[in-house]
DNA sequence: GGCCTCTTCTTGAAACTTAAACAAGTCGGC
DNA sequence: GCCGACTTGTTTAAGTTTCAAGAAGAGGCC
């Protein structure tokens, strides 16, 4: 990332510009779609849908608030917000954990549940429209591999994959 | 969008839901490195230097508002906040527009210009090793044409493909 | 001209995100 | 036991985005 001198720097070519381009219109135009779909039919930002997905999908419908920040790719911060919004909504709950005095549990209520289960039908049908019903087969797995590939890259795993002269 | 009854979901298949699951992980951590990466060395969001690129690309370093909302794929208000933070930065300005008095022209200032001059190359590196360094040439040929379609679904286009019965 | 409708852009408030600082608890070593 | 370093989760303030509302001009039609 500490490219000093433009003039070493290996500029996008006119593919990848493309490319990129595309990659980034269809994101920003996709996230959008979502959040007003989720927004008008569940009442909550797409990121925070995603929240209860993970909590209605883990043992006994609870997570440690980590463990879900994790899961969602997003910081601790951001998730106390949001945990907070939700709870006032009382679509989640927050429980003190046994192991660890620290530690908060985040445990999606029934009302969170049926919410879900309200939603979750429209939501599918809103990502398929938009993404599966236009993609091939082949197109579908190529996409699969690349995304992995580059959330892979991206994972803060402080194990150090990006730093192996520490190794 | 309007599936009322569950039991008529068409769920997504395993597969298609590690697809869904590699997408958003891969598009939610890729868009965070790339706002911390440009909030550290440029002082702005991802959002933000896009429009400054666009202005440096325009004939004369200069767009309609709604041109550069459109171009950006967000909206008049959103860019109304954004183009009134980068004007107080000294990277933007704004011109009424001769042929329509309701309109606004945003131009990009030396200063900002020079912004973007010095933070480009960073900034692509950062797009590289991200994305395009980790992706074989049939991949990113494949991303660009996936990218690409998915977009054009979702381009707010009036023509109304996606109402063929008011036709 | 006068009227109606549509477009352009801005505004203000509420919601959401980010970054930094902090309290409280854990863990290992001494 | 106690210290120091690290982890967990929250909080505050500042920045950004969304939504609804509105001012001002354009453009067609009579």
């Amino acid at each position: 990332m500490r490219t000093a001198r433009p003039e070493d720097t290996r500029w996008l070519t006119d593919q990848e510009q493309r490319t990129w381009r595309a990659y980034m219109h269809a994101v920003t135009l996709l996230e959008d779609h979502l959040d007003r779909q989720l927004q008008r039919d569940a009442g909550m930002p797409h990121m925070y849908y995603g929240l209860l997905v993970q909590l209605a999908e883990a043992p006994r419908r609870r997570l440690r608030m980590t463990e879900l920040a994790i899961g969602a790719k997003i910081t601790r911060s951001r998730l106390s917000h949001a945990v907070a919004r939700l709870e006032k909504n009382g679509w989640v709950r927050r429980e003190n954990c046994a192991a660890d005095k620290r530690g908060q549990v985040a445990v999606l209520t029934d009302e969170g549940y049926e919410v879900l289960a309200r939603t979750a039908p429209g939501h599918v049908a809103a990502v398929r429209q938009a993404m599966f019903d236009r993609l091939t087969p082949e197109q579908q797995k190529s996409l699969g591999e690349i995304m992995s590939v580059i959330a892979e890259g991206l994972q803060p795993k402080d194990g150090g994959a990006d730093l192996p002269w520490l190794r």
